[in-house]
DNA sequence: CTTCAATCATTGACTTTCTCAACTATTTGG
DNA sequence: CCAAATAGTTGAGAAAGTCAATGATTGAAG
């Protein structure tokens, strides 16, 4: 037998867009955590190793930036991962400032690993979409988490 | 002039929906609980005031459920929202256990005025989308956000 | 009818995440 | 050269999330 599945998907609420994204996003990060937790990676420590694993060369900034956490977030978690072995900090050339965060062996290698379980993760959090609607979904949200300014 | 709106987009997790998720969720609530804050109010405790003042009179639990959230979250909402006169919980004739929150009118008419702002910053947050892909994303969302077991 | 397990709301402790202000080193523009 | 802006870091405090335990009540089983 079936969950009640909730009335409350009656209401007004249940139609905000805001609303369903913020609980979409609460239920495929508590699977993708899920799937993560044996690397001791989150998907906010693997978006750092992600990028800094695909020869993107990422400052700390640009992390900031693009994933949408404060500076210091990111120093927290480039500590982490660097502690681990797993990302260097490098000089960049252009700008004493700033650091260049690039993974090393150990750390693309989790990467690689943590990439299939975070795919897997994908395929259960969207097993209740079609591969188009994957794709058009993943067109729209681009829009709204990039369209501003 | 504008950004430079970043070469990280090209990197593989950028097309991630459950990143995009992520971020596409902070930059709506950022918007939304800015407009909310001259009523005291975030998306948070506005959800629950928007389910009670709409005649469903959900149970904590029911709130809980579907919101997303522990139960003693939603404890702490209604705390708030019950101190400042905007909700009651009513008793439950069919379980005594559980308690009904109902807004009071004085949370009916800050509702009123709360909801015209979220409209508002759904505007802007949405404001790439035509009126076909918001409903459009909509549709999907719901399948991600209530989709799983 | 009584007992036992399950459920609802609550509390409290604890961790993680968020937000902000301050500070150093460095860069940029005038 | 100087002033203002920027990159990273630190630290503090607020908010959010997680978890276990408790009292009241319910429902199911005997």
């Amino acid at each position: 037998m079936t969950e009640p599945l909730h009335r409350l998907l009656g209401s007004d609420l249940a139609a905000d867009p805001a609303f369903l994204l913020a609980r979409a996003r609460a239920v495929t990060s508590v699977v993708a955590n899920a799937r993560l937790a044996p690397f001791q990676l989150k998907v906010r420590s693997l978006s750092v190793l992600w990028l800094a694993g695909q020869g993107f060369g990422p400052s700390q900034r640009e992390l900031s930036e693009f994933l949408g956490l404060d500076p210091s977030q990111v120093v927290a978690l480039i500590d982490d991962l660097q502690g681990r072995g797993l990302v260097e900090r490098r000089p960049d050339d252009r700008d004493r400032r700033s650091r260049i965060i690039v993974a090393t062996p150990a750390g693309r290698e989790l990467l690689e690993q943590a990439l299939t379980e975070v795919r897997a993760a994908g395929d259960t959090s969207f097993a209740g979409l079609t591969d188009d609607e994957r794709k058009t979904l993943t067109g729209l949200l681009t829009k709204v988490a990039f369209g501003g300014r």
